[in-house]
DNA sequence: CGATTTTTTGAATCATATCAACGTACGTGG
DNA sequence: CCACGTACGTTGATATGATTCAAAAAATCG
């Protein structure tokens, strides 16, 4: 059998929202076109974006989905969005999946884990300023795509400090 | 075969570095007694920890491991420490793991996934001192044994900063 | 077109960094 | 066992990067 066998291929129209605070999360899903956005809110009320999946990528709430606890996180349609879905409790899919399809899993979470390093890594010692050029160089596309506020919400600053730095740039 | 067949047992001094920036990373080894941290140095000379690994934690660069990539992260034993070393070339080994092997290996990187996200949280939303109780809770023992340097770059804030917070704590 | 959302601007403020100085603890060699 | 040197921790003054808030300007959408 094949990872993806329980597969199917859905839509959602701008705005919706796709996994929300407190579900158990039982799908990842692979965007074909459009973009999500996963996000929490703080307890100030603020969104901050975990990650964006355009055209190629993954996401998910894995923490949700591996350990069967409800998810901490919200996923939305931030463009009219085609994904192919895997409806999916692991632990079934795991008794199913071959070695090929378990290593090819390994390699998926590994990419994440570096991802993720990564972006720890410009957290902990890089200026919003360089964050953003960062951003620009890793994700040509979405900057023009998405607005700032997303951006912004992304590398972890305040809307209106982007704004003033792209200015700044501009401005070079 | 088991999945620790190529492991053996070795030893370091306090200070020794293990792992340096440039070299291949070609093994993951699990602290039995000691601890470790990995860290980077950014373009200001500034040390940044990733991670610690007291008992029981694995320890690695992921990133140079699985791509086979010269690694950008040093690794150094911050006491004695005693670990089990796992000398390891990742495609070599999947290829004699087990299906076992390969889904606990899958937990081991699942469970990295979920503490790096919650990093990424704690950096994105929290302060300074926020993330400093966070440290306390977390790492109980780590508070105690290691030099207050040393958890204000884990935390991602200057040794006096922390300083400072910890008389305003020790205040209330 | 009006209504809502996004972006820009500026001023005041806050969190954290930097720098310099001083006090304290620790480890090693005499 | 003491003394010294080196690393670590604390403190205060000052500087800076980033936030907040309020309001205006620009863009987007029904």
């Amino acid at each position: 059998m094949d990872f993806f066998d329980i597969k199917k291929v859905k839509f959602f129209k701008k705005g919706t929202v796709i996994l929300q605070e407190g579900e158990v999360c039982k799908f990842g899903c692979k965007v074909i076109k459009g973009c999500l956005k996963s996000y929490f809110i703080d307890d100030a009320g603020k969104e901050h974006i975990i990650q964006f999946a355009p055209e190629g990528w993954l996401i998910s709430d894995m923490n949700s989905l591996f350990n069967k606890v409800p998810s901490t996180i919200y996923i939305d349609a931030i463009e009219d969005t085609e994904v192919l879905w895997v409806r999916t409790d692991m632990n079934d899919l795991w008794e199913l999946a071959s070695r090929e399809d378990l290593l090819d899993q390994i390699k998926t979470l590994t990419r994440n884990i570096i991802a993720g390093n990564k972006r720890t890594r410009m957290l902990l010692s890089s200026t919003a300023e360089e964050r953003y050029q960062d951003f620009i160089q890793t994700y040509p596309t979405l900057t023009q795509r998405l607005p700032l506020k997303l951006i912004a919400s992304y590398i972890g600053i305040t809307p209106e400090y982007l704004s003033e730095i792209r200015r700044k740039v501009a401005g070079k």
